[in-house]
DNA sequence: CCATGATTTCCCATGATATCCCAACGTTGC
DNA sequence: GCAACGTTGGGATATCATGGGAAATCATGG
């Protein structure tokens, strides 16, 4: 369940010569409220995104980790794959972050890069790749507004 | 739960000809926030990887120790495996360690060394051995994805 | 107790990288 | 139009990883 306030909506920012991204301001405000003055950061499982949080994020990352026996294999593989492979980036001053080579290459980030808000996390995208996994699952949610209609007011 | 910051992601770093290694700037920082001027260091029981960390890691260990009778064979077993094969490195003034032959060995490293964060403690891997680990782990940890995707982003 | 060789520790130099700082510009709202 | 804010750009600065020589330390045998 998530607590404090959530990532919305989708801001798409300019990547510079040096790699660097703006992180949007709503972004940097939820995170500042969680205490957190880092970013972290991983290579999506499914998409070719970056996942990325603040510190209540890292905290449901490390409690899966620690949720196992630590003497566990499942305990490991989760180790080596949420702890071992997610980054702690820092701003500066300016609000942005340096993305990693290995990140920009699994997102196929060029020229500019969407971050897209997703309630306790987001995911940062290359635009037009978004744009079409946007249109994807808006058609996709479309064909299911059935199950939207009586929970959330004119649905569909 | 951690409490202070934990070990995250994974660097790589060369070891030179004389054994040294740079420690990670960013492990550095966490190690000297828990005024542990030292690292500690053993071989890890199911890895071909030598288990690193810092004071609070070492105080684990030494509860573990602690926890059981001391006229107990459980006891001796411990402290014998715990603290008798643990060793403790000390930085130069660069934050490099040399790290002994027989350590070198276990871990099969040759001219560089992975060091993958795994929060409360970290691993020192040759950088192959490694990649092929973190495969095996993200295909486990993948197929457990019913366990991931409600909390990460991306997740599976 | 000293001499010796081997090892370790320190110190400095060097690129490469990352970080900071300052400035400019477009938007938005007053 | 002006002020505040967020984004963008780029030069200056600091940090980090790395390599190698010099000095100090240690273990060993005489």
């Amino acid at each position: 369940m998530i607590v404090g306030r959530s990532f919305l909506a989708t801001f798409t920012n300019k990547i510079d010569s040096k790699g660097r991204v703006s992180v949007p301001a709503k972004f940097r405000e939820i995170l500042e409220a969680q205490g957190s003055r880092a970013l972290y950061c991983r290579a999506s499982f499914v998409a070719p995104a970056i996942a990325a949080g603040g510190a209540d994020w890292m905290a449901t990352l490390t409690q899966l980790v620690e949720g196992h026996d630590p003497s566990s294999e499942m305990h490991d593989d989760f180790a080596y794959t949420l702890l071992g492979e997610t980054i702690e980036l820092t701003f500066d001053p300016e609000g942005r972050v340096a993305l990693p080579d290995e990140l920009v290459a699994h997102a196929k980030l060029s020229e500019a890069a969407s971050f897209v808000g997703l309630g306790g996390y987001f995911e940062i995208w290359e635009p037009r790749a978004l744009e079409i996994r946007k249109i994807q699952a808006r058609r996709a949610a479309s064909e299911r507004r059935g199950l939207l209609r009586p929970k959330i007011g004119g649905a569909a």
